[in-house]
DNA sequence: TCATTATGTAAAATATATTTTACTTTTGGT
DNA sequence: ACCAAAAGTAAAATATATTTTACATAATGA
């Protein structure tokens, strides 16, 4: 899975820790999800999704080794 | 966060099994998540989303306390 | 240039998701 | 009524997500 967080947060001009703090997230875990570390729970997903006004197949998509 | 899992299931009349095995999951897992028992990864979402046409937030929504 | 901010990284601890195994109960068809 | 299939439930084991704490590195703006 890999997904357009770090486009997003760009396009809004927001750090990471803004958008911790507004999905109420640690910081490290929005870097982990930019990295692709590990994968979110959909709950954060959705969150995320609402936060851009996007879908969530619009920000986070699968990959064949999904 | 609830889901409408269950009716998805039974417009396209597909077991819980047989749902689990297109998704590659336990059918527990399926059974977990129509219960709520916890919150799916968006891997597991996606697919679900994928299988059934549709958009993850018309499958998954949010509740006031996620 | 330099101080501050933002991001990257790591590891241990903690929390949660998922699987496996097993059994019980319900459902639906004959 | 009977029975197989489907769904429900549980608990231990396993895997993964997330947090916390800490530090390093990169980027930014004055």
């Amino acid at each position: 899975m890999k997904n357009t967080l770090k486009i997003e947060r760009a396009i809004k001009n927001i750090t990471q820790d803004e958008l911790a703090k507004i999905i109420g997230v640690s910081r490290q875990t929005i870097n982990a999800m930019e990295a692709n570390k590990y994968v979110p729970s959909t709950v954060l997903a959705l969150k995320i999704a609402k936060h851009f006004g996007k879908h969530v197949e619009d920000i986070f998509t699968l990959d064949a080794e999904d």
